[in-house]
DNA sequence: TGATGGATAACGATATATCGTAACATATCA
DNA sequence: TGATATGTTACGATATATCGTTATCCATCA
């Protein structure tokens, strides 16, 4: 349903600040070698589904360490596995507080929160709007209609909600 | 918003009936040679947006035609461009009658509708499910509540207009 | 000091490819 | 003839990588 005819997701602000990706990786290598992939996956589990990294960061990030000698990376099968090096490790040790802060930005950004229900609401949103997609392509127009009117009514409804301070 | 988190659109039935796919494709390279992406883009635009070949059908169905003689490819920046063969031209002739059928598949699928009507409302959706993504990681609990309530009453509203028959 | 320009990295789009899963058609068996 | 098994291809997940765009920081200038 995300295509170049519905746009997608559009954030128009950067959750990371400038140079801040790198620490995050090196840290997740830290735990654990990874491929570029396990990376954006657990960086997208560190928030519960509602960021996920952009490859086009990941990678060359991923590229730029190796180059820097922080992490080296072997290939398996055709994929990349990228595993911290020791010259990494002391890197990480010695930024120790920039990782803290980052951290602790991380957390704010995600407050204490039951993502749960935020799920759940998001997956009932979900399946309706699946169950639009699957129905549109030869909907009779009377209920059409009738289903446009209440969507948009429902929209104006939760971001009135929304709105309110 | 489409990621493990929050399970993607699911089909469970083809669009496609076995082995069509690749009569689909030659048609599309017939007009023009292609990427395999353009080729997934070509068909996503046949279907305004609301169905989307996958991209582990594609490949390997591009592969399958270059095995056979149908289809060349080139490689330009790391980039494959698939170009349609006398032999693939040959065969798409010898074949008209399947491809009309296919084309009328295809068009009974997408009735003759108006999709615009279709992309706005699908659209206020999205925005709506876009700023709660945006605003749910630090939401208040008492609005998130009301939030919540009106999502599930609209969502049940909008699905009962859809389930009158 | 505020405005402007430039640089850079995160984001988003483009582009590729393979493996695992499931739908579905066909063959086989009772 | 209906039930079951098998094979195959479309779908969905995994995995990679680069280019174009944009947000944002920093430097420079007036």
């Amino acid at each position: 349903m995300f295509n170049r005819h519905f746009p997608p997701f559009e954030r128009h602000s950067r959750l990371f600040e400038k140079g801040d990706l790198k620490y995050v990786i090196l840290n997740l290598l830290k735990d654990k070698p990874s491929h570029g992939y396990e990376i954006i996956r657990a960086m997208e589990d560190t928030f519960h589904g509602f960021y996920t990294p952009s490859a086009g960061s990941v990678y060359p990030t991923l590229q730029m360490l190796d180059d820097m000698g922080y992490v080296s990376s072997s290939e398996r099968d055709g994929k990349k596995i990228y595993t911290i090096t020791e010259e990494g490790k002391k890197f990480l040790k010695d930024q120790k507080d920039v990782i803290e802060k980052i951290k602790g930005q991380m957390k704010d950004w995600w407050g204490p929160r039951d993502h749960e229900e935020f799920h759940e609401s998001i997956r009932e949103l979900r399946n309706l709007g699946r169950l639009i997609h699957q129905k549109a392509h030869n909907m009779a127009p009377e209920k059409w209609k009738d289903i446009r009117e209440a969507i948009s009514r429902s929209c104006r409804e939760i971001e009135d909600i929304m709105g309110k301070e």
